[in-house]
DNA sequence: GTGCCAGTTGAAGTACGCTTCAAGTCAAGT
DNA sequence: ACTTGACTTGAAGCGTACTTCAACTGGCAC
């Protein structure tokens, strides 16, 4: 055991990220930036795992400067903490939003209209997946 | 009956959306242009509703133009199924790997851990919740 | 020691989704 | 007639997340 350090052409391969991408992340301090050779950056494999959390938090809409202050050396426990139950209830409510989109497709597809526009929001007002559309406007009014 | 057209402004007070952005869903084609009077906006209150399903596929992670592939009055029936149901499939696999997300989170605050980074990816090997790391960490392997 | 190639840097460029700005218009109030 | 105020337009600007580019470097092959 000892040196199975990756190249950041290695990392880009095995992660799916071109170079440029984990360059920008190390300057935004996602990455980890040391164990140069020769100029040359020299990845841990653990940074396989880290990019993928930040894969997955990019994909709840998390900016990567949260991203950054979420997984950051740079903060205290309490930090994290707060941080982290924050993002918790902010990811509850895009599971719920996104589960209503979700039900408005199906609904829409369920019922063989020609189009979403021609069927939950102008023309039909009466019945079928109505309700659908009511709870978002609904839930316009009451940003987060 | 008649003329309960709303204004730009009103339209924006009733979504908490900014006139800029409204013109500019205008220009991308997302509402309704027409009935203008005096070169202003009169919209049609159904133009809400258009707005709260912009709004949540906007949340999916949809762009302007998929909404607008999705939602406009240029597509066949066969066009738009075909949009819907691969959106439909998107929007599973977001689903999926979101909750990954929350469980990491979740893990991870139940853990008591000082952050992420200590937590699960780099130092803690040994058990815990190693689990939903693998599991993100394979599927970055398959992108969509 | 000369190339070559993978990698490095900082700076500029790109796409998306708006926002901001300057300049103008329209209807109503005084 | 003149001001006010809500609205219009096109164009430029902005933040995020990268990508692309030009110029350079360090080690290995020959």
């Amino acid at each position: 055991m000892g040196q199975e350090l990756l190249s950041i052409t290695e990392v880009g391969e095995l992660t799916g990220l071109p170079s440029s991408a984990l360059r920008y992340y190390e300057n935004a301090g996602l990455i980890g930036s040391k164990a140069r050779v020769g100029g040359r950056r020299h990845f841990d494999p653990s940074v396989l795992q880290r990019l993928a959390v930040i894969a997955l938090f990019q994909e709840v809409g998390f900016t990567i400067s949260e991203i950054s202050e979420l997984m950051g050396q740079r903060g205290s426990r309490k930090r994290w903490r707060t941080l982290a139950e924050g993002k918790l209830e902010e990811i509850d409510t895009h599971l719920e939003r996104v589960g209503a989109a979700r039900e408005l497709l199906t609904a829409a597809l369920d019922c063989g209209c020609s189009g979403l526009e021609s069927c939950d929001l102008v023309k039909e007002r009466r019945g079928r997946h109505r309700k659908a559309v009511q709870t978002l406007t609904l839930r316009m009014g009451h940003p987060t």
